[in-house]
DNA sequence: GATGAATGAGATTTCATTCAT
DNA sequence: GATGAATGAAATCTCATTCAT
């Protein structure tokens, strides 16, 4: 398996102390998030970017040493977003059923990515592993865990017996259903009918006796 | 949802009649392959390819009238690899039961993606929709009628009303799963224990009862 | 023989009166001199200089006027260090033997080198044309005149009969042969060999017949 | 004594096969000199130098990989010719007295910078260390060993005891005083001036008895 | 047909300088 | 005065594509 460059450092080149300065990050990454899902990846520049945002290349420099630098930071915005959806929905299923639990979950993620679907598509999809930002494993294996916990509290009801691997698969399952539905472009699924088999498809993987 | 630039034509710019062209053509698609894999989409050349090949730029502009088509052609090879070995394990699935037919179906795919994992990666996860072949959506919209029609022959086995639906379910579950463990960065699964979870995730996404 | 552009004006943009000034402006030219050792001319900017000296751009601003105005005053400190150092030897030379008057020129301009050879290395090498301050010729020229003048009390001793013309050659032997020692990558010279060989080929020089 | 970046690889990017492209190299190479006189190093840019050579950018960056590597080609070409020069001068010195041999040492060398001195004092003199090509100190070790040998030749004429000292102190005289004759801005020298004092410097040197 | 040198638009990136705060 | 964010012209460099040989 090969070896490509190393990971981009989301790392920003200077930190912004003055509020100017914290304004114009946010105008660079809103303004990338909105060129990315015009003209996807590959084709998305600096100068567009700059030029979007209302500044001068030279600034955006002055913050991401390079267009790859740019699209972590964006990537890890939307990691952490969608981190911050998970732990609520997480929190708030304390105490409920594991149907219900799964349905709240679901639910909260599918919200997280309509909001700026196109967006989603464009991170999850073109964005190649070099610009995955740094710590996205660790929030990757964070919400593994939290998911995990879950899953134990209601152990009896659940058929898989390691839960860290159902964990995983139950995740995958979510992000699989959700790029379906708002990502793929092949045959989208509208967001309720989505939101109902989501949630079968998970209950139905936690629950389906292991012969059978 | 903007539109983005028309999808590429992949018509080849000849038909490669003759026995040496369609080496060439060959060549010039396993050179793509690997420098894809090498060096992800964005840093990808013609030059590297043709390189690659073993033959100059020149010639591969005979076959390909740009990048995208090539990328394109590419795309479609690999497409119509894993369309072949799903209709060969549809195929065989006939009169066998439904248990059967979904733990074979998802072996003969996870057994296609274990052939070359990294392009596989690139070509689903980086190249943009531009690049999308032609005949993508006829293909993926066949392969969906395959599979409806191998769950309807368990009809009654299935919770599922929708067969359509479930088709799309099911075959994103799959997808989303190979994805995990043979392509994603994050926590790779062994392919043993991932075809067990695959199939007891789509047996358990299709016998789930509506409620409860 | 093409002419490029003026010499840079060296007058600092308003005068440094206050002692606060004057501290920045040192601070500010030793700053330049680290970052041009450190980096080389070319690779040498006004941002690097102004964090050096830990003050901001557009203070550096205040106290001269453009980027060649900086390199130009650090060459002229560095110009004005050299030559205090000459006048004093010269000025210490009176009375004495032309042999022992030209060790100690030599030893003085030894010294002065071994400060901060790297410095001396890029200002002598690197620095181009443009960035040389107004009065370097002048001073120049006085520094020959100097050497002359040394040379014509011990006149009966020296073979050269043009004596301008032979200061001038003695002022480049010490040069180069130092630019050997302390700043030419190329086979360093130790210090105390130098010296010797350098008072050798000056009075070498100095006393060789002038047809031999 | 601070470390800067590697050297400059002078290698080609791609060897010019045809003999086009032969023509290519050379005529970046000669465009590259001239516009390296014209403006200095810090203001010569790639795409003076391609518009100069009547070429496009693209082609000049087929052949070198960045700015750097075309000066360290053309500081390459340099050294060689002059080392050509001085090889040829000391043959013809072989079996002739040692001032004769000095005497068309100093002629050759002095020829040699006599063709194109502009650009020999960008490339001695602004040319920052970074750019010396590969192979340039291995080069520079040859040329001494050569002086050395025709010093050895001489040996009781001559009051130095360590040849090798006495073959770098004068080659070092020699570079010098032809810096300050075709070079430097400071005091330009007449050729035939400086041939004479050039030869009466290096044998002054070589015959001063070390004490006296 | 094949070749690979040449192209040049356009992308990335730098940095001297300005100017609002 | 000082600050440092912002500027943008200009530099470096890339790469899909063409075309003379």
């Amino acid at each position: 398996m090969p070896r490509r460059r190393p990971m981009a450092a989301v790392a920003l080149r200077k930190f912004p102390r003055q509020e100017r300065s914290r304004a114009t990050v946010d105008a660079i990454l809103e303004a990338a998030a909105r060129v990315l899902v015009r003209r996807g990846y590959a084709r998305t520049t600096t100068n567009h970017v700059a030029e979007r945002a209302g500044i001068s290349v030279g600034s955006l420099y002055q913050y991401f040493p390079n267009k790859e630098s740019l699209v972590a930071a964006l990537h890890e915005r939307h990691a952490r977003d969608l981190a911050g959806v998970m732990d609520e929905a997480l929190e708030a299923a304390r105490g409920r059923s594991l149907e219900s639990s799964v349905r709240a979950l679901v639910a909260a993620v599918l919200r997280a990515h309509l909001v700026d679907p196109e967006l989603h598509r464009v991170l999850e999809g073109e964005v190649p592993d070099l610009d995955r930002f740094d710590g996205a494993d660790a929030m990757d294996r964070a919400i593994a865990l939290n998911v995990r916990s879950l899953l134990s509290v209601h152990r009896e009801e659940i058929a898989r017996r390691d839960l860290t691997l159902a964990a995983t698969v139950v995740i995958r399952i979510v992000d699989a259903l959700i790029h379906a539905a708002v990502i793929d472009p092949r045959g989208r699924l509208p967001a309720r009918e989505l939101e109902r088999e989501l949630a079968l498809a998970v209950l139905g993987y936690l629950r389906a006796p292991a012969r059978g």
